[in-house]
DNA sequence: GTCTATAATCGGATAGAC
DNA sequence: GTCTATCCGATTATAGAC
């Protein structure tokens, strides 16, 4: 791995861990065994850095998810799938942990990343619920991306229950409870 | 206001815009319009201070939620009070930020009030749905903890989509999405 | 490409005068 | 109770040698 990957990581990592206002360019320094002359060889400064770093997480997460979306099943199987995938829960969501970053937030260039990420996630659930609605799984007065909005929501919310509660139980609680809402056994009641 | 609350009101809005590793001292004095030997004086540090702020914070959360949660109505009728209440959608909450922020979920006393406040919420939710089971408005199927905790999370997770973006639309289509899921008509499909 | 030196500002306080 | 002085390490770089 080269010197400039190394620091691409080690900025993901920091940024997963503590944040945008909480990674220091010395921090990432030692965590990629890499001098200061180095980094800034290599990077503009922090910003440019951790815009490297932010596009990678969002491409990897687009990968995942998008394995897990597009795998064999019922529509209700698919979202079930992405809703349970195994998470590291405890440590949150990479991409959506920077929506509370206030210098990510107030950047365009970093924000954009991360918009379009979740932009992306949410259509491809709309189109997955379209596929449900459309072949009976679901009803058929439900609005695909209202209900995709509601899946990432809790998906992204349930990470905020969890770090608030120090254990994984109440993220796995609210997939299942939307789970329920969503099951064409329950809805047929 | 004594400069005691100046201090705890710029925190707490400090700690809602920036978070705790994102807010220093001086900011806060500034914003209270306070030295620093007026701010030592009348609190141990920024953990001792952020631990006020963060738990009047917690406080008003409580009331202002607990007052929706206690009005007249069916179950679903206060639930979908709760979802669409009116809020600050692009600031996001000032509770959950904070799980978001690593120095705060590592303190056992700074996550405190954060955990209970959400705790109290689920634990309050779950009642109300319990309600709307017994009264058959919803599917005896459903487990009322569960819901609840889809609930709290799709408020959560709606902010990061309405940060994501720039717009409450995510944040309105979360809450759409999970009450057209929750509402006796659709699931009476 | 990487290393060391230097620097201005901030972070998070303590000490003591008023 | 509030103010100013002082402190030491961290932050976020830049400059120039190797």
């Amino acid at each position: 791995m080269s010197t400039s990957d190394r620091l691409i990581e080690a900025t993901r990592e920091l940024l997963w861990e503590r944040g945008y206002v909480g990674t220091s360019p010395k921090a990432i320094q030692q965590h990629a065994g890499a001098g200061q002359g180095s980094m800034y060889h290599h990077f503009a400064g922090k910003p440019d850095l951790a815009l490297a770093a932010i596009r990678r997480t969002a491409q990897e997460l687009r990968g995942t998810a998008g394995r897990v979306l597009d795998a064999p099943g019922s529509a209700y199987e698919r979202i079930s799938g992405y809703l349970l995938r195994e998470r590291d829960v405890l440590r949150g969501c990479p991409v959506g942990r920077l929506t509370m970053d206030p210098e990510v937030v107030a950047s365009d260039e970093l924000r954009a990343p991360v918009d379009e990420t979740i932009a992306w996630l949410r259509g491809r659930l709309a189109e997955i619920v379209q596929e449900g609605v459309d072949r009976g799984e679901f009803d058929a007065r439900l609005v695909p991306e209202d209900i995709a909005a509601s899946i990432v929501a809790t998906v992204q919310g349930g990470y905020v229950l969890a770090r608030a509660s120090g254990s994984t139980e109440a993220f796995d609680a609210a997939a299942r409870g939307l789970l329920a809402l969503l099951s064409p056994r329950t809805a047929a009641s």
